[in-house]
DNA sequence: AGCACGCCGACT
DNA sequence: GTCGGCGTGCTC
């Protein structure tokens, strides 16, 4: 019998050593099936299948890939078919990970193996059917093991030694070869010598980093905090934390205390942040309090993922920090996890399985029996829905640390002097000024735009006909540096217009404004200022943010302009200044969540703010003054802001208090979308009505989606609404099941949708 | 998701 | 008489 070596280090093994008589397997397949498939094993495989490896099987026509969920020694009541082949050497995924999967699968209603598919990176897959690849190590003999009369070396082999003995755990032999740059002969030679010995690793397997820091001085409120998370820490129960913590509070630094409490009892902690690469100060402070930290960044390679991942599975890294698909990561022995910054849209996946990071987190937590920690300044409404029922311990983080006071919100009424400014302007004159004033001061300024590009809406002022993309029903924005109208959606661009295409008047305007007119202007009223711009135009190639925010940092920057990428998580002291252009951009949204966004956006930018010695300042430029996302979030109200909030989403019966299921249906053609919509939409009427008894349910549609085309599809969409969770998974259920895609179209169920576009 | 099976129009 | 259109339904 084989031994099913586990990835899993001390974890409880998650294959029972198969017994005489396991002789059939459970498969599912990256396909929308319902349920899991039954297998015979052949007498000579009994000893390779395990739970967690894949499988190869016939299904269908043609063999495919299936996950192993589970093994049994009773024959199926229908007959079955034999696997192939075991491609595994070992298990991909957990007994956990497995339940986990399952849960998703049912609840946001999409296949097992799918699911599977998804939170296995393609490296890790790809590479764990052939044997891990091991990598030569060269590791330097001590001196004192030397004979005492050393053979002579020539200089290159020297040179080679030299550098090597710099590193007296040893290194890659390849590393060593390309930091001195001399052929494998050299190094052949001081083996050969007794000068160093080879030996094999895992490849890119890295010694630990030793690190010692002891913790800053808490704050009485963060000493409290942890008081209270304390119990949670050291037990072995399922604890979900609200942990409400004003910007600047040092909600990082509560984190970090409560790591090294698990951390010391020989467990890992999982970090969940919205975008690792906006927030490289995350990263070094974790990396300089703790001995092993592992990155999961989605711009890493393959070969790199693939060597986290297997670290991470073997329980070699401490703490494991990561975007939305880190809740995957396949820790042995987890002993909290975090989710930093838990309001953030960016937790949601918009493709299948449509998952929000946080709520699996607190499933897993919840599986596994472990604390978990939700951050925030600004909460989103659903977690503060389970706080205020209970269901989440709340902690509270009320000072900023140092007891510095939080900035100063200005609101600038747009529609009247001073702050008043002809059409096609960006910056009034009093924010001007506070610009001028803090450079002269040699503070540092952020300012914030949600839109990128330097027109976001070209119009003909004789027809009013707008340029629109030829494949989605979205405006076009022009951009000015590549001299292009880019759809933002699709990527379509064409020239700009010389006239308007449908009356043929040579009188298009260019009208609104977009970040690169903002850094257009800025340079015209502050001649001499250094300013960057930030948003997805100038930050496309990888470690652009990182070098604009370290030159921002060490202050050769005196304005930072930028969409979102600016508005979360920066911690500068310098920066005394905050500008927000145009503050209600995302209050017409056609979403129920618009007011919450942009409140949770303004408090989030203002809190860049006053994060050093210096007070801070923030102006906000707004055409809706008194508008409570505005006016509250200018007040660092929360409280104020969620409780009328909360009230409205109660009396619509929107969520926290109902949950929502989108069905977002798309054809090619326009006719096809809306057959099949009508029908879906059909579907689920009957099965909630032949519901007994009767539960509450509202079917919203189907109605054309608020973006109506979408890469050249055209879009419907149905909600239903419910208090009854289960009643609206089953309905959805029950239509999806009776009522298959047909004609061309496609379905796409979201649980929980994040946005309704 | 694939892919085969199946039932109606224009070709050698 | 066949080739092939894509609607419908199944895959252990």
């Amino acid at each position: 019998m084989t031994e099913t070596r586990s990835l899993f280090g001390d974890a409880p093994d998650p294959t029972p050593a198969p017994q005489a008589a396991a002789l059939y397997v459970d498969l599912v397949f990256d396909r929308p099936l319902e349920t899991p498939y039954t297998y015979a094993v052949p007498d000579e495989l009994v000893s390779e299948v395990a739970i967690g490896k894949r499988i190869l099987a016939p299904l269908g026509s043609k063999p495919d890939r299936g996950w192993c969920v589970a093994m049994r020694p009773e024959a199926p009541s229908r007959p079955c078919k034999a696997i192939l082949r075991v491609l595994d050497p070992e298990p991909l995924v957990n007994s956990h990970l497995l339940e986990l999967t399952r849960w998703m699968a049912h609840y946001y209603l999409c296949g097992w193996g799918q699911v599977l598919q998804a939170i296995v990176p393609a490296g890790v897959r790809r590479r764990a059917e052939a044997p891990p690849r091991r990598a030569s190590w060269l590791v330097p003999t001590p001196i004192a093991d030397l004979p005492a009369i050393p053979p002579k070396l020539t200089a290159r082999q020297q040179e080679a030694l030299d550098h090597l003995r710099t590193i007296p755990t040893g290194l890659e032999t390849s590393q060593l070869l390309k930091d001195v740059g001399c052929s494998s002969s050299v190094v052949d030679a001081l083996v050969e010598r007794g000068f160093a010995s080879k030996t094999s690793k895992p490849e890119g397997d890295l010694p630990d980093l030793a690190h010692a820091v002891g913790a800053p001085n808490l704050t009485p409120e963060q000493t409290t905090v942890l008081n209270l998370l304390e119990p949670a820490l050291t037990g072995n129960a399922f604890a979900p934390f609200l942990l409400l913590g004003v910007t600047g509070s040092g909600k990082t630094e509560v984190y970090m205390s409560a790591i090294e409490k698990v951390v010391a009892r020989g467990r890992q902690a999982l970090v969940l942040v919205p975008e690792i690469s906006l927030t490289p100060q995350t990263e070094a402070r974790f990396a300089a309090r703790f001995k092993s930290v592992s990155v999961l960044h989605s711009h890493l390679g393959e070969s790199e993922r693939q060597n986290r991942w297997r670290r991470v599975a073997a329980g070699r890294a401490q703490v494991i920090i990561g975007a939305r698909s880190a809740v995957f990561a396949p820790a042995p022995n987890l002993g909290l996890i975090v989710v930093d910054e838990e309001h953030e849209p960016s937790f949601k996946q918009e493709s299948t399985p449509r998952y929000h990071g946080r709520d699996v987190a607190v499933m897993r937590a919840s599986l596994l029996g472990i604390p978990v920690v939700l951050g925030s300044a600004t909460p989103s409404l659903e977690t503060w829905f389970n706080a205020s029922r209970g269901i989440y311990t709340r902690l509270d983080l009320t000072k900023r640390v140092e007891n510095r006071p939080l900035p100063k919100v200005e609101v600038l009424d747009m529609r009247h002097p001073p702050a008043r400014v002809p059409p096609g302007r960006a910056l009034s004159d009093p924010l001007i000024a506070a610009l001028r004033h803090t450079i002269r001061n040699e503070g540092q300024a952020i300012l914030f735009l949600n839109r990128r590009g330097y027109s976001p809406f070209i119009v003909c002022p004789s027809c009013g006909e707008t340029a629109k993309c030829r494949f989605c029903d979205l405006a076009l924005t022009f951009h000015r540096t590549r001299e292009v109208l880019l759809c933002h959606h699709c990527g379509f661009q064409t020239p700009p217009l010389e006239e308007c295409p449908s009356c043929r008047k040579a009188t298009v305007r260019y009208q609104g404004l977009g970040t690169e007119k903002v850094h257009e202007e800025l340079e015209r009223h502050l001649p001499g200022a250094v300013i960057r711009r930030m948003d997805s135009d100038t930050m496309s190639k990888p470690g652009s943010h990182a070098l604009t925010l370290e030159a921002f940092r060490n202050r050769m920057v005196q304005v930072l302009l930028g969409t979102q990428m600016v508005a979360k998580g920066l911690d500068f002291p310098g920066v005394t200044l905050v500008g927000v252009i145009q503050a209600d951009a995302g209050l017409h949204m056609p979403d129920f969540r618009a007011a919450e966004r942009t409140f949770q956006l303004l408090t989030q930018v203002a809190g860049r703010c006053g994060r050093g010695d210096k007070p801070g300042r923030v102006i906000v430029q707004t055409l809706n003054p008194e508008h409570e996302a505005v006016a509250l979030a200018a007040h660092h109200n929360y409280l104020a802001f969620t409780k009328g909030e909360m009230e409205q989403r109660e009396v619509l019966g929107y969520p926290p208090y109902q949950r929502i299921i989108r069905i977002i249906i798309r054809a090619h053609d326009e006719k096809a979308a809306d057959d099949y919509a009508a029908r879906f939409a059909g579907a689920c009427r009957l099965a909630h009505e032949s519901t007994t008894p009767k539960k509450p349910l509202r079917l919203l549609g189907p109605a054309v989606a608020p973006v109506s085309r979408l890469n050249d599809y055209h879009r419907r969409h149905i909600l239903i609404l419910s208090a009854d969770s289960r009643h609206l998974h089953a309905v959805a259920r029950a239509a999806l099941a009776s009522c298959r895609p047909d004609g061309g179209a496609e379905i796409a169920i979201d649980v929980d949708p994040g946005s309704m576009m």
